[in-house]
DNA sequence: CATTGAGGTCGAAACGTTTCGATTTTTCGG
DNA sequence: CCGAAAAATCGAAACGTTTCGACCTCAATG
């Protein structure tokens, strides 16, 4: 049933070697011999096992992408288009995706060492990445190749895919400022991930440049993603003194936040403006059109792979680092107080 | 730096084969050796190289997924929280999801041929199964276990996991029979896809248990996902007799019907009723609320993996066939005429 | 005491590649 | 037409497991 390179050495009557050295394009077999070779591989439907292949060379051909488990992974379109990216772009590359997520005991970091000793990857690709993200350490210890989804501090030294949330808020309260708006609230997520806590940033940075005070009670934090922007921004629409435009730090809590404005019969627009952060294709389709930040997720996901192939390649040597500036995309959820 | 048996044997001062029967729980080694072994090969970081036992043993512990790259994918957020499930089921199997595209070269067909023959999964996860779909011909030809998403028709005797997308349909269309609509178009995707032929035919089947008439220009087909719902819908409203209900094969269809309605100043579950089909997340945070039918993605994932898995351990003798009735969900997007 | 059998342990082969070094064949200048 | 260099081919070892059958030890049995 099964077809080895042994059987295509038979049928041709050369040996294992030289069938080998010729199905993966050596140039010391000759030419005439190289094609009577391929043609009976594809004949009788040799295809290489790959486990023996490894086995020999070390070399998984496979990249590895653990899922935390602790949230809604991808419930987040944005993840989802992001994980396009990188299949797309390692099946360009003849590779391998190994998917999997820490089942309940396993301890989160053990899935890592386990992983990295029983050689089922070249490297990893880290989503989700934490400031003082212990996953890093534990890589960068056994030298092991990886690329993260975000900078775990501003000095890395590894490489990453990031973007520039910083700037992109603050070209979100440019925008609103420039239409009026002198509240605006901020509704993010929980700051231990490094993604929020940039973005927030952008939000204090762009205040502050236009000379507008601080409010901490109109920054607020939840854990789940539409939920939370209906249950923040009643709770920011409760206010004495309610704001006149919220950013939010995604679409999805976006969403959740014109939902929750609607629901008051309050217009999003006009009497609240709101800007949400991806640019997830649903963003086009709510109604109103929602004004947010364009990030170019399936580029990034093949980005990462890019990054992550070109580490492995260069032994280590290179480690490139991708920062993408997001752009903001007006529509018809932001308007004039 | 790499453990292997021998280490731990030459560590032990014990023989390979008895390291790894320990390590395996075979019964024949003595209670107390067993223990000696298992503290040495923690205390070593022992992990069995999984290549080397793959090679051995004739099984990759591995399932695979091959998307199709001709569509959206992952925007769909069913699909979504569908792999979500199945990556959890996975992983308390303890085996490995291997998911890969077809890249523009490569045959559909050829790869999932490639991947039988290079021995790299146990069994395939199939979806967007379309009526005949030759994939299923290929892997009962080739007596490779698999377990399709959705049934390529009625007589299949093959494992599956599917809808009943019909009975879902006639549930939306009494709903909204109730309400007393009369004139209830349908949003569909290309009938070439098993899903969506069904819910038509759920359609067409409560209309007619109705007593209403079948009007082919009620029912529209659109290659995409919000942009067809939209541009579906204006077509539906710019009839001479336009429809008072909309009901759509999916809830991204349905949102973005819901869009185009009140771009024309239109209220939804007022002027025009809506309703999708999934209840994906997004839908209870869009306003107005959208009626649908409650599909559980996860679980269905997981579904996936367990029917596959029995598949593969019962040798092709059992063949799971799995059968979900959606629930309807009655929101805010659909009211009396 | 000799025999049996169970309980432990082990050596060696095999899975299907890749690759090093050696060997055979061809080519070609002198 | 010789001999050396170049071209083409090959044998065998190795990657790290699993597993078959053999072996050894020792207690129990007749």
């Amino acid at each position: 049933m099964k077809v080895t390179l042994k059987d295509v050495a038979h049928a041709t009557g050369l040996s294992v070697t030289t069938v080998s050295r010729a199905l993966n394009g050596f140039d010391d077999v000759a030419i005439d011999t190289r094609e009577h070779i391929m043609a009976k591989a594809t004949q009788l439907g040799y295809a290489p096992n790959l486990n023996a292949r490894r086995l020999k060379t070390q070399r998984a051909d496979a990249f590895g992408l653990i899922v935390p488990n602790e949230d809604l992974r991808f419930s987040d379109p944005f993840f989802a288009d992001l994980l396009s990216g990188v299949i797309d772009q390692i099946a360009d590359y003849g590779l391998e995706l190994n998917i999997t997520t820490p089942t309940e005991k396993d301890a989160y970091l053990e899935l890592y060492l386990n992983y990295i000793r029983s050689r089922r990857v070249d490297g990893f690709i880290l989503v989700r990445t934490t400031a003082d993200d212990p996953r890093i350490a534990l890589l960068q210890d056994h030298n092991f190749p990886f690329v993260a989804f975000g900078r775990a501090d501003e000095t890395a030294d590894f490489s990453f895919v990031d973007e520039d949330g910083t700037d992109g808020f603050r070209q979100a309260v440019d925008h609103l400022v420039a239409l009026g708006h002198r509240r605006i609230a901020c509704i993010a997520e929980p700051r231990t991930l490094t993604k929020s806590r940039q973005r927030v940033q952008g939000y204090i940075d762009g205040l502050m440049s236009n000379a507008l005070p601080v409010d901490e009670s109109l920054i607020v934090e939840g854990r789940f993603r539409q939920r939370s922007g209906r249950e923040s921004t009643e709770q920011l629409l409760d206010l004495p003194n309610p704001p006149t435009a919220i950013v939010a730090v995604n679409d999805l809590l976006a969403i959740g936040a014109m939902s929750a404005i609607q629901d008051r019969g309050l217009t999003v627009g006009k009497d609240v403006s709101v800007t949400g952060f991806d640019d997830i294709t649903l963003s086009n389709y709510v109604s109103p059109a929602l004004t947010t930040l364009h990030m170019p997720a399936h580029d990034m996901g093949r980005q990462l792979c890019q990054n992550l192939h070109k580490v492995i390649t260069s032994n280590g040597k290179e480690r490139p680092q991708t920062i993408v500036v997001p752009k903001l995309i007006v529509r018809n959820s932001t308007g004039p107080v």
